[in-house]
RNA sequence: GGGCAGAUACCGAAGCGGUCAAACGGGACUGACUGUAGAUCAGUUGGCCUAGCGCCUUCGGGGGUUCGAAUCCUCCUCUGCCCA
């Protein structure tokens, strides 16, 4: 490994902050305290369009690397993308077509460097080594792996057991990734506890094609706004880095409490000292909602450096709701609920009509008692469909 | 290749000839309450209209039996299990 003469010697704190689990915890310390520069991989599947604060407890932890000097190697997963994750999932994934894939890589690595130094990391795409591998290379890697113990993955085995089923490709995942070690000679993989067994099969992959096997750490995932699943778009419990900054305080707002810590902890830069001091405030009883506040402001600072506090903070420090959107329709009279319709704010003049009867519906501040009633749009006029979806109409 | 079981609404899962637009649970949505879009409680959860005990579409796909089918028959597709 090439050496450089101004690595930090000390960082093996910074950069193992929060980890789960190190392998080989003596060989990788040792290593960084020698000074080696370490290939720090961390493989990113560009399936949806948006980094979200779980994916951001693993960018982080590669940027500490960096920080210290070492090489962030960042792997667009192009082709796993393609054949979908098994890890935690209990059914097969839906397979991305390249061009999805491609869209996807794209904004990614776009808001990576929200997080990533750009100039300091060396971006790799699976499809520089697996676009020309033939059959016969496929083969090979797959020899060097059994297939009792790829089913001894948790998630494989809980699908087997239940009786859903497993696709062939879906054991192509984790050799896929493994090889990926090897074409990018990695030193270390970055992933999530969930990815623990992939990280694995990049050290056997490895030692099986004559390198030595990278060490690997895992990091916890966060829990979404749910509390309890992991955070992830599909969930639609998570908070996305791209986001507006009323977007990410108002998310950041409906945190459960008992999180608050462990966000400020993992996705937030506070101080190890501060960190301390806004445990003690919850424990000494301070209403958790002012400590999330603090906790709200730090992650809106995060991504938008430049947000003024009246662009997602109310008065009173409480978050201000999404404003109106801005709808066009067409001129002349017509019932309510077809106006509801066309606003976009229902999907059946049905739905429109049960919501009135909930009394979930108003116009202009009124709520409609019938959905029946004739209305003449008017420029300016608000719709609003329940607390959170409210529309400005635009007369054409 | 052979045998068996299965495919139901966003998801899971009942239904097994009419009373089924389809129980129940989760999710989602609306309301009340609340520091909160969290918790709790209540309601809603196929579409259309002349709003009726109305019409149309929906129980993997195609044919069929029947006055009538999610429910029966048949072929096809997909999935799981056992055997080879």
């Amino acid at each position: 490994m090439k050496k450089q003469q101004n690595l930090d010697h000390g960082a093996w704190d910074a950069v193992t902050a929060g980890a789960v689990q190190i392998v080989n915890r003596d060989h990788l310390k040792s290593r960084i305290e020698r000074g080696d520069r370490l290939r720090v991989k961390l493989g990113l599947d560009p399936t949806k369009p948006d980094i979200h604060l779980g994916h951001t407890v693993q960018l982080r932890t590669l940027r500490r690397y960096q920080q210290h000097g070492h090489q962030a190697v960042l792997i667009i997963g192009d082709w796993t993308a393609r054949i979908g994750d098994p890890s935690g999932q209990n059914v097969t994934r839906p397979q991305l077509t390249k061009e999805e894939v491609t869209a996807a890589a794209t904004t990614y690595l776009d808001q990576a460097w929200k997080i990533l130094d750009e100039g300091e990391t060396e971006v790799r795409l699976q499809s520089e080594w697996f676009d020309k591998m033939h059959l016969e290379n496929v083969v090979q890697l797959t020899s060097r792996y059994t297939v009792a113990r790829m089913l001894a993955r948790e998630d494989f085995a809980k699908r087997t057991k239940d009786g859903r089923p497993v696709g062939m490709h879906e054991l192509l995942y984790p050799l896929l990734q493994a090889y990926d070690s090897v074409a990018v000679k990695s030193d270390l993989e970055l992933g999530g506890t969930d990815q623990t067994f992939n990280l694995l099969v990049g050290r056997d992959i490895q030692e099986a094609y004559g390198q030595p096997p990278q060490d690997i750490q895992t990091m916890p995932l966060l829990e979404g706004l749910d509390g309890v699943q992991k955070m992830s778009k599909s969930l639609d419990n998570y908070i996305g880095i791209d986001e507006p900054p009323a977007v990410i305080y108002r998310k950041a707002m409906s945190v459960p409490d008992q999180l608050i810590a462990r966000y400020l902890q993992l996705v937030t830069d506070i101080p190890p000292d501060q960190l301390a001091a806004e445990e003690r405030a919850l424990q000494q009883g301070e209403n958790p909602r002012d400590v999330k506040q603090r906790l709200a402001e730090r992650l809106v600072r995060q991504f938008h450096p430049n947000a003024a506090p009246s662009e997602y903070r109310g008065e009173s420090g409480g978050f201000v709701t999404a404003g109106p959107t801005t709808v066009e329709v067409a001129a002349g009279p017509r019932s309510i609920a077809q106006l509801f319709l066309d606003a976009g704010l229902v999907t059946s003049k049905s739905e429109a009509r049960r919501l009135a009867g909930q009394k979930g519906l108003t116009v202009n501040g009124q709520v409609v008692n019938s959905a029946e009633d004739k209305v003449e749009p008017t420029e300016g006029m608000v719709l609003q469909r329940g607390l959170h979806r409210v529309a400005r109409l635009r007369v054409r």
